[in-house]
DNA sequence: GTATTCTGACTGACCAGTCAATCAATCATC
DNA sequence: GATGATTGATTGACTGGTCAGTCAGAATAC
């Protein structure tokens, strides 16, 4: 019935699991390789069964969750009509993943999108492709005349996504967890204030 | 003529504008001393003499820029009436600091401010300040009726100084220098952004 | 019986921080 | 204005600990 090498499947994906929590409990420099087997109940050298080096288990929890980031944008943009629409849909799905796993979204913002110097150089190009699809939705916005077309495009991307990732690292840097309402005020908020700003 | 430790003063200066470089060039967990004492021209244990470890050095060129930076918010603060320029010479501060001394600026944000599992951390306090600071500009504008009152001052000064680290985060995972007119451009599209949002 | 998963002791490189020794400047005394 | 004493700056070889990655072999699955 299970898949023939369900097991390694299995064990793969602890270990994978347990980089997480390491990685967001003592971050990707300063915790060792010894402490993620231990977390994941797992002896050292099995980490080198499934990953080639440390790095590659960065790598590989990035790779996953950036192509959902992808998918779901592309998603949101097909699915809505109104520009607002597709950024609601956008920042509702990246304070979802956050609800969903906290630890995780913390390692990628932390030690890959905003680590200039190590990850976040090598998969700038990667990065980029989220910042260049939001860009594309408010520029066929500001040419249906919703938004105004003193702003250009890529900055716009630049506000809004960095605004996004400003509310994930405030409540990084927070020591309790998120409660339900502080998520949703956060997904209007977002919004909001990208769309209409401060001045009344 | 010359002050009696105007070497040492000097020699100690020199160390840390290395680090600046250096930690800029190979990030702080990547560096090593010896990068620093070579960097700087001066011999490994001398670092030693000024510094009593190699966090310290960054602790120090964190607290003096941020000195600065909470200076230049209370003096934007007292000196401008409206909300929208307080707001502009906030930016304008920022942005100048960055045009000045691209390196430093780079150290502060990706090796302190945006690192939750290290110096974030130790100078959580101290970052929070700045946040607090511009929040109150807001609600005094929002008590005064020029700014909405449905978005809380928390959130907006996350807002805020928020895009003004995102811009710069932009400019230092860019390879080559950001021109002046750019440098210009932003400050200007910054406070807009803010101040109006994205939609007509 | 063989292929794969799994184990954990071991190694080699690396590097923060120490320290004993040298050097340079100022001061004190005659 | 020479001589020695004191203080602080400067040097770089060395140490002790840490840790990523290896490997030889045991266990398990098929």
């Amino acid at each position: 019935m299970a898949a023939p090498n369900q097991t390694a499947i299995d064990k793969r994906r602890v270990i994978l699991e347990a980089a997480v929590r390491v990685f967001a409990r003592q971050g990707f420099h300063t915790c060792r390789v010894a402490d993620i087997a231990d977390e994941a109940g797992v002896a050292y050298g099995l980490v080198y069964h499934y990953f080639s080096s440390k790095d590659e288990i960065l790598d590989t929890l990035f790779q996953e969750r950036w192509d959902a980031m992808l998918a779901a944008i592309a998603e949101a943009d097909a699915q809505h009509p109104s520009a607002r629409d597709k950024l609601q849909a956008i920042a509702d799905f990246i304070i979802d993943s956050y609800r969903y796993d906290p630890d995780l979204m913390k390692v990628i913002i932390v030690e890959v999108t905003r680590a200039a110097n190590t990850f976040g150089r090598t998969h700038l190009a990667r990065i980029r492709e989220a910042y260049d699809q939001i860009a594309g939705v408010v520029e066929r916005a500001q040419a249906e005349g919703l938004f105004r077309r003193d702003i250009d495009p890529p900055f716009a991307a630049l506000a809004f996504y960095g605004l996004v990732e400003q509310v994930l690292t405030r409540w990084i840097f927070e020591s309790e967890p998120v409660d339900e309402q502080e998520l949703e005020r956060a997904k209007r908020l977002i919004v909001e204030m990208t769309c209409l700003g401060l001045e009344r």
